[in-house]
DNA sequence: CTGTTAGCGCCTTCAT
DNA sequence: ATGAAGGCGCTAACAG
C-alpha cells in the first residue's frame, strides 16, 4: 500500500500548533504569526517532508491550479508546438496542465471535456476538432474560463489565439502568382466546419478570382483515402491542358508531407513542373530538395499567448471577448522558384 | 463568478433520496437499487446536468483517475509518442494525464515530481532527464506506481519500458560495417548519465571493437555548440587520412537532423562521400535524398505499454520490477547503400 | 434495500 | 497572534 503522505493536521501536531496556523503559514500569511511558531512549523514540514495535498485545497472551493488543454491531435506537430508554449506559461505560474487528446474526434472531445471539469480546471485551451457540440454551449454558460486555439466554434464567443489564416492565405496566393504560378491547385484537408481550414481556403478563392489569368482547383483529401486516389487526383491535375505553370497549395503540414510524397512516386519535379507552398513549416522544410517555401505559423507564440490570456481571465474575469489573429511569415525556398 | 455545479446532495434532494444512494448509483452498484430510486436518481441527474467532483471523489483517501507524465522534451518526436501511446490508453481506461515538460532539466523535473505528487496522482510515467535526483528516491519510497520510459535512473529499481538499446545499436553499427563503412564517427548528444545514450554507445565501441579493421570516433555535441563547430568536427573526420570508407551514425532523431544540415553546409554527398544512419524514424527520414537509413524505434507501443504496464500496478501492487525491452527495427534507404 | 454518520485534507469565518 | 469549529463533495462503514 501507498504510504500515506504527511497532512496538515500532522504537522501541526508536531509543531504543536493548530491546523489553522499551519494553514496561515502554508498562505504565506507570514504578518499574522509569530516567528517563533513560523519556524517550529517550518521546521515540522521540513522533517515530515510535508506536502499540501492540492486535491483538499482545491476542495474548498477555488483554485485547483489546473488548466485543461484540449488537442486534436498530438501527432501533429502544430498541436504539439501549442502544446510546449502551454505548458511553459502554466508551470510558470504554477498551474499543471491535464491533457486530452480528442483525435479530432467529436464524442472524444465532449468526453475530454467533461472530464476535464470533474476535476475542476481553472481554465481550458481548447483545440477544438471543429463541429460545435452541444458541450460547448453549456461549456461557456457555465462561465468557465476558455480560450479557443485554431478554430472557431460557431456560435461559441470566446477569446481565440491563432493565425490570421485570411492573410495567410492571401499570402501564400499571391506569391505562387507572382512567382508565375498561374494554374494553382489546392490541396486539404476535409474543410468540414473547420474555421481555419475554412479562412485559408476562402482566402486562396478571393484572391485567385481577383486575377482572370489565373486558374485554380481544389482538391479535399478524404481522410481514408489512399494514395492511388491522390496520384490520380494529382495526375489529372498535371495534365489538363494549358501551358500555364502550375503550382499546388498545401494547406497544412499534413497535406505537404502528403503531396511530397505523391510526387516522388510521380516522379514530378520540383519547381519545374509543379511549383508547391505549404502552411505550417516543418523541421524537414528545408532539407527536402529544393527547399520547399512555407507559411510559417507563430506555432510557440500561439501557445504562449493562450494561455497568458488565460492566465488573465482567470485572474480577473471580464466579459468581453477578443481574437487574437497573429500574423504567418511566408519563407521562400526553392520550391517556388520562379 | 463561476456556476457551481450541482452536488451530490442537490441530487439526492431533488430525487428525494439520501446521498448514498445517489453515490452507490455512481459507483454503479445497481444490484442494491430499486428500479424506483434508481430511476429517480437518474431523472435527477439528467435534470440537473449534474456532474460528480473528481476532486472530492479522489480526496476520500483514492482514486483520483490521475496519472502523471514527466517527459524530458515535449518537442521532441519521440516523447510526442510516448505521450500519444499513453493518453490513448488512459483515455481508454478513464484516466487523465496530467502532463509536465521538464526541457531536460533536474530543476524542473523535481518540481513537476512534486507537483504531480501534489495531486495525489495514481501512478507516474517518467522519461528522466537522467540524472538520479534524491527525489526520484524518495519517490520510490512512498511506494507510488512509476514506470520509466527510455532513461533508466541508476539506483531506482522499478519497471523501465524503452528500446533495447545494445541490440539496436549493435544493429546500427553492424548494418554500416556490411555496407562496406569501415570508418565511423558515432554522433551523440551528451551522454552524460543518460542510460539510453550510454547503451547505444557502448554497444557502437563494442561492435566496433570485435572488428580490427574497422576505427570508431565519438563526437559529443554540446548543446549550446554553434553550427560551425559541428561542421569543424565533421570536416575535420571527414580529411582524416585513409581509403576506407566513412560513415555517421547519428544516436538520435534530434542528431540527424544537425546532421543532415551539417553535410548540406559542408556540401558533402550521402553516401558516396559519407554515409549516414540514424536512430529514430522520423516523418522526413524518406524524404531526404537519397533516403535515411533509420533504426526505428517502436515509439508508440512504448508509450502504449508503459501506461498499460503502470495500470496493471495500479491495479494489483506487485514488487517485482520487470523491464521491457522492445526490438528496434533498421530501415534501409539510400543513405547506407553500398 | 436505504439512510445516518463520519471523516478525507484543507481553508475560513469567528471567537479568544 | 492563535485556535476551534464548520464545511467543500464525496465515499464508506454502520445501522435499520
Amino acid at each position: 500500500m501507498r504510504d500515506s503522505r504527511a497532512t496538515i493536521m500532522d504537522v501541526a501536531r508536531d509543531a504543536g500548533v493548530s491546523k489553522t496556523s499551519v494553514s496561515r503559514y502554508l498562505s504565506g500569511e507570514f504578518k499574522v504569526l509569530s516567528d517563533d511558531i513560523r519556524q517550529r512549523i517550518e521546521a515540522s514540514i521540513a522533517r515530515l517532508g510535508y506536502r499540501p495535498s492540492q486535491m483538499a485545497r482545491g476542495l474548498k472551493g477555488g483554485r485547483t491550479r489546473l488548466i485543461g488543454l484540449v488537442v486534436a491531435d498530438v501527432m501533429n506537430p502544430y498541436s504539439v508546438a501549442i502544446l510546449h508554449g502551454a505548458e511553459a506559461v502554466c508551470q510558470q505560474h504554477g498551474y499543471t496542465l491535464m491533457l486530452c487528446n480528442t483525435g479530432n474526434d467529436e464524442a472524444r472531445e465532449k468526453q475530454a471535456l467533461t472530464m476535464l471539469r470533474s476535476y475542476d480546471v481553472e481554465g481550458l485551451i481548447v483545440h477544438s476538432q471543429g463541429r460545435p457540440s452541444r458541450f460547448m454551449y453549456d461549456l461557456l454558460e457555465s462561465n468557465l474560463p476558455v480560450v479557443l486555439v485554431d478554430r472557431r466554434v460557431s456560435g461559441i464567443e470566446v477569446d481565440l489565439v491563432g493565425l490570421d489564416n485570411r492573410q495567410a492565405g492571401r499570402a501564400a496566393t499571391v506569391h505562387l502568382i507572382e512567382r508565375g504560378f498561374t494554374d494553382i491547385l489546392y490541396v486539404t484537408q476535409p474543410i468540414r466546419a473547420v474555421s481555419s481550414r475554412e479562412e485559408r481556403h476562402t482566402a486562396f478563392l478571393e484572391t485567385l478570382a481577383a486575377r482572370p489569368d489565373c486558374r485554380g482547383e481544389t482538391l479535399e483529401l478524404a481522410a481514408l483515402e489512399g494514395d492511388a486516389a491522390l496520384d490520380h487526383a494529382l495526375a489529372a491535375f498535371m495534365s489538363r491542358a494549358g501551358t500555364q505553370r502550375k503550382a499546388l497549395l498545401a494547406a497544412s503540414g499534413v497535406v505537404t508531407l502528403q503531396l511530397v510524397l505523391a510526387l516522388r512516386r510521380l516522379g514530378l519535379t520540383v519547381p519545374q513542373q509543379v511549383g508547391l507552398l505549404g502552411f505550417d513549416e516543418l523541421s524537414w522544410s528545408k532539407l527536402v530538395e529544393p527547399g520547399i517555401s512555407t507559411l510559417a505559423q507563430p506555432t510557440d507564440e500561439i501557445g504562449f499567448q493562450a494561455a497568458t490570456r488565460l492566465l488573465e481571465r482567470i485572474a480577473t474575469p471580464g466579459h468581453d471577448h477578443h481574437e487574437l489573429l497573429l500574423p504567418g511569415t511566408l519563407i521562400v525556398r526553392g520550391s517556388t522558384s520562379a
